[in-house]
DNA sequence: ATCATACCTGAGTATTTTTGTCAATTATTC
DNA sequence: GAATAATTGACAAAAATACTCAGGTATGAT
């Protein structure tokens, strides 16, 4: 019962994304990738997958990046979940819309159910704004500590 | 966000087992896998494992077999999963008892934690039991359907 | 005793999924 | 038209998963 490091990377790279973006500025992917620490290559595969589900959006050339596609208090996790892994659905049986037709037999069927809509549910009800929120409020305490460091 | 298939047949081979089940005489893994339509070898894991657990019991010699370690009413399905699968925490870095020393960075920390909770919370609210009343009902009704199918 | 049954174990393998890399292209700004 | 940065698709390494196999060990029946 794991969540992909893909779907961990891309929540990750939207808090940063948001964090770095000033007013009409669009924030490139390098930028992300160094401050997240993570493959350039790797990243751009994750953004094409976040702009093709209308999470971001990306303006190209000298000064391009990306940018949120909306407010950030109108993404949910579960949205930049689902752009970049297929399901949260946890057994393969139920992919199609719920239907495997083994509805007679299958006893485990409505455990594998429920626990896809807690697990839906449960990241829906956060959106990235509070993750923002929560990112700042930790960078400040942070930065308090590390005084000094350069 | 998938459950492993070891987890999904483990959690079907204990319902097998508490049907298959008369006063006194064990269930042989044969027959659960012939009912389950499994390999006979790799139940033999997951029921290696499920002792281990003290979720099953095991009669060696000729007609032995396994026999519920408790009743099926204090059996739960997380601990079913628990037997074969490492985890339920959704995240590696959160293996060890919650501490990833990544604290002051780790925006996205509290929502794997969160998840990983409300997972283990559902999965541990099921047990055995009611899987078994739900399949009893389910068989009587699709006896109906299939009579004279012989 | 010995034989058949059925659990028990660990090593090994094949398949799939995940996690990336690389190379080449397209669009845009200066 | 040169530099920048997104865009695409093919490919590859690595890890996890899902098994198989070849033995062993305990037990009951004859």
């Amino acid at each position: 019962m794991r969540l992909s490091t893909k779907a961990q990377y891309a929540v990750r790279a939207m808090v940063s994304l948001a964090l770095l973006y000033e007013e009409g500025k669009p924030v490139s992917i390098k930028d992300i990738a160094k401050k997240e620490d993570l493959s350039l290559n790797y990243l751009e595969q994750l953004f094409a997958m976040l702009r093709r589900n209308q999470i971001v959006k990306s303006v190209r050339g000298p000064g391009g990046g990306y940018v949120l596609a909306r407010d950030a208090c109108d993404i949910r996790v579960d949205e930049i979940i689902d752009s970049v892994e297929e399901t949260l659905v946890p057994v393969s049986c139920m992919e199609k819309n719920g239907e495997c037709g083994c509805f007679e037999k299958c006893v485990t069927r409505n455990i594998w159910q429920g626990l896809g809509e807690r697990i839906r549910n449960f990241l829906a009800s956060i959106t990235l704004e509070e993750l923002i929120q929560e990112a700042r409020k930790k960078m400040t305490t942070h930065e308090k500590l590390s005084v000094g460091k350069a």
